[in-house]
DNA sequence: CCTCCACTGGAAACCTAGGCTC
DNA sequence: GAGCCTAGGTTTCCAGTGGAGG
């Protein structure tokens, strides 16, 4: 009953409580405002790009890059948005496919995607990937809409199985198409993508190309003041929390998203400890929190020898904290393995995993060469140890490991 | 200058789980 | 059901290597 009443608490202080958010949906980052400020260069320039579709004639393809939070999605998606209601306006039959690379993954995905955008089913494994490319096709002319395609994270694709074959297909696409055609829209986060590309592929895919750089302080600020008209009641956000959170996603390379997720998350802690106005402690607290939360995320879905891994890697933390190498650590995992009855991979494989978690930063490893003691990688835990056994403690596999102390640590050594 | 450690990281083969066509 | 295909994870094999110690 004691406990009942005490929820009843809650839930009385949040109705009873200050309202912070009119909408706070205005903050997310898929949310694309009907104003975009300091983009209306970008806007006009992919816009008169586009144009020529509405009255069917071919358009040139476009290369976007910029880097992550700079408004490149938004801006395609707020240009095509405009395209489409215009060309169901003057019935043009255009139709428009937006594919993220980086969830898609692989090229067979992007490409059953697109298939799908033109109303075909592709199963998501068991045909060559030709074979999916023929389908495609065959929906293209058997259709008579234009279709626009927009790749999202374009560099993703090619970086990952390092094979451009896909976009290399894409752009030739239209030879062999009848009375239709496909655009090419390819948005990069990486400004160096184009050095990965066959020159061909990168000449046919450029044909224009739009930059967009970094926020500045000041013009982010604009974009949150834009929103939070929107996604906070009158006086509920102060000046100075809006400011603090531009100059710190200033500081992250101009980010966009950054700088919103910061206004929101500020928010909600605000709202949760019932202050009637953000201020820039909410702000603070906010940025703790993400990162907080997002070590967390990585951390519990990690797969599982990663997980052995990283716990291996903190169980090595705790004995030398200066880090330890490939060697030690697989031995550690090995021994980790064995406790829980699971087969340990090999030391190839391990390694393949340790550079993985190194480009996740959760843990730094780089080679060093010890001379005549050989050469290797030194290990050092990314994260705190602190998050590691928070995040860890309730997880099934990592969890009874936390505490373990290896035997092969006990032998020659003495703890640090 | 040479040796040789303890690996690194590339390449290719292998395995599994899915699904196609005939 | 046979004989193909794919993605993705893993194993096997191995040439390559920075630099301390001889």
């Amino acid at each position: 009953l004691g406990e009942s009443n005490a929820l009843d608490g809650v839930f009385d202080k949040f109705l009873s409580g200050v309202k912070i958010f009119l909408n706070r949906n205005v903050l997310r980052h898929d949310y694309i405002p009907d104003n975009l400020p300091h983009r209306g260069e970008h806007i006009h320039r992919l816009g008169g790009i586009l144009a020529p579709s509405l009255s069917g004639s071919k358009v040139s393809n476009v290369f976007i890059y910029g880097k992550t939070g700079t408004g490149k999605t938004a801006v395609a998606k707020f240009v095509l948005d405009r395209l489409e209601h215009k060309a169901k306006e003057v019935g043009a039959p255009i139709k428009i496919c937006y594919v993220n690379c980086r969830f898609a993954g692989t090229n067979y995905r992007v490409l059953a995607d697109l298939c799908r955008s033109v109303g075909m089913d592709i199963p998501f494994t068991g045909l060559a990937t030709g074979e999916v490319l023929d389908r495609f096709r065959n929906a293209l002319n058997s259709g008579h809409s234009m279709l626009l395609v927009v790749l999202d994270e374009i560099d993703a694709l090619v970086k990952r199985q390092e094979d451009d074959s896909l976009l290399y297909e894409l752009t030739r696409i239209n030879e062999r198409l009848h009375g239709v055609w496909v655009g090419l829209i390819g948005i990069s986060n990486d400004l160096h993508f184009k050095e990965f590309l066959d020159p061909r592929v990168l000449s046919c895919l450029s044909e224009e190309e739009v930059v967009f750089k970094p926020y500045l302080a000041d013009e982010l600020y604009d974009i949150l003041l834009d929103r939070a008209k929107k996604a906070f009641v009158d006086g509920a956000l102060s000046d100075s929390a809006l400011r603090l959170s531009a100059a710190l996603a200033a500081g992250e390379h101009g980010d966009a998203r950054r700088a919103l997720d910061l206004l929101r998350v500020a928010g909600e802690l605000a709202e949760r400890e019932g202050d009637n106005v953000v201020t820039e402690e909410h702000v603070r607290l906010a940025q703790q929190k993400i990162e907080h939360d997002r070590v967390s995320e990585v951390l519990r879905s990690l797969p599982l020898h990663s997980k052995i891994v990283l716990v291996g890697s903190y169980i090595l933390n705790n004995h030398s904290p200066q880090g330890s190498v490939t060697g030690d650590l697989y031995e550690v995992y090995q021994e980790l393995c064995r406790v829980i009855n699971i087969e340990p991979l090999t030391q190839r494989r391990i390694s393949g995993l340790i550079n993985e978690l190194d480009v996740m930063g959760i843990l730094n490893a780089r080679v060093v060469s010890f001379g005549r003691y050989g050469r290797t990688k030194k290990i050092r835990l990314g994260v705190s140890a602190k998050d590691i056994i928070q995040i860890y403690s309730e997880d099934s596999v990592a969890g009874p490991l936390i505490g373990y102390v290896p035997k092969c640590l006990q032998k020659h050594r003495s703890p640090a």
